[in-house]
DNA sequence: ATGACGATTTACT
DNA sequence: GTAAATCGTCATA
């Protein structure tokens, strides 16, 4: 079993953090005793300032990205969309606003409970009288808004200190992946940004049939 | 005070 | 491929 990863995980540039969270386990461990993992498929590098993708491009500080320029290993989850949650890794020295998004990630533990979380999601937001086509494995965290649906993560988990000793939400490294078997592209849901729109932030395991997108 | 806009998902043509 | 859903946040006034 794996250990809980330290601050020195996180203390690193966007792209190598991005990078190294490819076959890392994300894990929750409830309250009530349920413990969730996910193998992470998926991310995508955010660079602070100078990127006109990210929340804290030109230094734009708030209630809401505040997290970003908290220490590495914070975690940074926003609500978007007017629906959706989305689960970042705070990376880079203490108050650099750089950060990981968690993109997709392959069902580990409870199953189960990600498959009711995802399904009563999906039911409150559909319009459509008749019954939905069964959810399958693939379709529980194959997206940054379907991960946090299926691991109960939302804005009361911004600010969380991934690398604190009691957080109910933690890394367990994995070894590094080779270069062969990671992918790269655009990231997804950032046209507006111009040139940064087209620089190959987004990182995938190649082949896995767990990724929001394929390559 | 108001209006435009999402680091998305889903269903439908 | 296109479009709708839905609301917190931020820029503008």
């Amino acid at each position: 079993m794996a250990q809980r990863a330290r601050r020195a995980f996180y203390r690193t540039d966007p792209v190598s953090l991005a990078r190294r969270l490819l076959g890392c386990t994300l894990v929750r461990q409830e309250s009530g005793g349920v413990r969730l993992s996910a193998m992470i498929v998926e991310t995508e590098a955010y660079l602070g300032v100078e990127d006109a993708a990210a929340h804290s491009y030109k230094g734009r500080r708030s209630a809401r990205n505040e997290s970003m320029y908290g220490p590495p290993g914070t975690a940074y989850v926003y609500f978007t969309y007017g629906m959706h949650h989305c689960f970042n890794i705070v990376a880079g020295a203490p108050g650099e606003p750089v950060a990981a998004l968690i993109r997709a990630a392959e069902p580990l533990e409870g199953v189960k409970v990600m498959l009711e979380r995802r399904s009563l999601g999906r039911a409150r937001r559909s319009r459509a009288p008749g019954p939905l086509p069964a959810l399958r494995a693939s379709d529980l965290c194959s997206g940054p808004a379907k991960l946090c649906e299926a691991f109960g993560l939302d804005r009361a988990f911004d600010g969380l200190d991934l690398a604190g000793p009691g957080s109910p939400v933690w890394i367990e490294p994995a070894a590094a992946l080779g270069p062969e078997q990671i992918a790269t592209s655009r990231r997804i849901g950032v046209a507006y940004a111009g040139a940064w729109a087209r620089r190959r932030l987004r990182f995938l395991i190649r082949a896995n049939p767990h990724v929001s997108v394929p390559a």
